[in-house]
DNA sequence: TGCCATTTCGTGCATATACACGAATGTAGC
DNA sequence: GCTACATTCGTGTATATGCACGAAATGGCA
């Protein structure tokens, strides 16, 4: 499928665009929906996103690593309370950044027309 | 994005058809390009189908353990001379016709002319 | 208080994706 | 024939995706 393809290199080019943050265009994503709904639960953040829950579960793994978010719940409690760190969030200011420059060029190249009815359809698809 | 959402949305709703045949479309994808293409190298079909080679390498793992795809190459020999069996070859088939019906109701839910639309803009991306 | 259903969670398994690396084969020029 | 370059290949490592499964906590009800 030729969608599947294009969607591989749109995550390539968002990528490329920003790897002087450090992250990828999927954490990214992560961390900007953390951002939103912190402090929230692995399950609600998941559903937030559309993702499944251990897809989501397996992704927090390098971020928590990598020191930009924590679980602020306390030992044997069932919900996490996963929130952004102050690295984490410094790091979601850099990569929002170039995520935006990444954004308006794929719009010029698009066209801002062909853009918006793309991002139509990617809503309707996803409903599928 | 909500681009890769939409693409895990349409991949799961084709893998979702396509059920009957025993394989994703990720594999439906495989076998037709090597449909068309063989025999062939490993390296030539990942160009193909733009994807990472070694990717494709192992993608085929699957379909070779289940005896769907063949290397006719010699021992020794540099070039992969990779063909479908005729049990990938009528596993294809099924598969064919299941990925039509899919593609139909995609078309149908979507509009006629959003879909080819988004074909277009998918074309574009798939270069950025 | 005690039991059961619901919710939340993590891991095992299978597949997909791509980069870095080095091994092996093939080719061109001498 | 030999050397240097190009091509092809596979694996290690890391991330992404989702299903099946079972463990643990929570909430409602007798």
């Amino acid at each position: 499928m030729s969608f599947r393809r294009a969607a591989r290199a749109v995550t390539a080019y968002y990528d490329r665009l920003l790897v002087p943050s450090g992250i990828t265009v999927n954490q990214y994503s992560l961390l900007i929906n953390l951002s939103r709904a912190a402090p929230c639960s692995a399950a609600s953040l998941s559903h937030a996103m559309g993702l499944e829950r251990t897809t989501l579960v397996r992704n927090l793994k390098p971020l928590m690593g990598a020191g930009m978010i924590r679980d602020l719940a306390e030992e044997g409690e069932r919900d996490r309370k996963l929130t952004l760190t102050p690295a984490g969030a410094k790091t979601l200011k850099t990569a929002q950044a170039l995520w935006k420059k990444a954004q308006a060029g794929l719009k010029k190249q698009l066209g801002r027309e062909n853009c918006a009815k793309l991002m139509n359809a990617a809503a309707q698809l996803e409903k599928i």
